[in-house]
DNA sequence: TCTTATGGTAAGTCATGGCTAACGGTAAGC
DNA sequence: GCTTACCGTTAGCCATGACTTACCATAAGA
């Protein structure tokens, strides 16, 4: 069932859940606490706790405590590894579709 | 319970499926018809045409009949809408781990 | 020390969604 | 025409995982 886990992978995986990825967008914004987070969200501060634990596991977060609070940031790492995987297969997809385009150059007009 | 609904939340969200990312691959090395893709994954031929139904709704994917022959190749629209999306969460990725990398110049040292 | 603020964890519930089996529908070959 | 190959759709089953409640641990403040 799990075909590949590669970084990349695991991270596409971690984002396909929607509160994670409302979660990665918060952290985009700001570094901010368990709690903070979870005040933002409509979902319990548990919730919130277990989802960082998947996107940490996905190396797209990273945590440092301070005290009892404990700090939240994105991790430019796992987020880097999700590009280069993207822009892979979105070179590729450009030939196929310059090639699929020249043979269809009538029906509509795309190219950004 | 949707949060966003954005074209790159809808890549992120199909994606999200290992299955899906099996056939997103497959397609990144040629298009393929329904039967192709689903020869060489451990699941049905109906599973896979399902799976497609959504990564053509999230615009990462794109058809062509060709007789009862349905050929689907990657859509680089799509693609394009995650890239752009990834892009700019990566770069204040940087800058709060430059910032906190600062504060932290001693632990460890890793930048690629 | 007692209290308060902060979070990780466990257990259990429940809905989402991925899968198969069965069907119907269209194009091509004979 | 009939048969075969290809595919989309439906119905239903079932496992994954997201969520809450309850609990325990630690650090700071009084």
């Amino acid at each position: 069932m799990t075909y590949h886990k590669s970084s990349a992978s695991k991270s596409l995986a971690a984002l396909g859940d929607p509160t994670r990825r409302a979660i990665f967008e918060r952290l985009a914004a700001s570094p901010a606490a368990v709690g903070e987070i979870a005040r933002g969200l409509p979902v319990s501060r548990p919730a919130v706790s277990q989802h960082l634990r998947v996107l940490k596991a996905a190396g797209l977060v990273r945590e440092t405590a301070s005290g009892t609070r404990h700090i939240y940031r994105l991790d430019p790492r796992g987020i880097g590894a999700m590009r280069a995987w993207l822009d892979r297969h979105w070179r590729s997809a450009l030939d196929g579709f310059r090639e699929f385009a020249d043979d269809h150059h009538d029906e509509e007009e795309d190219s950004r």
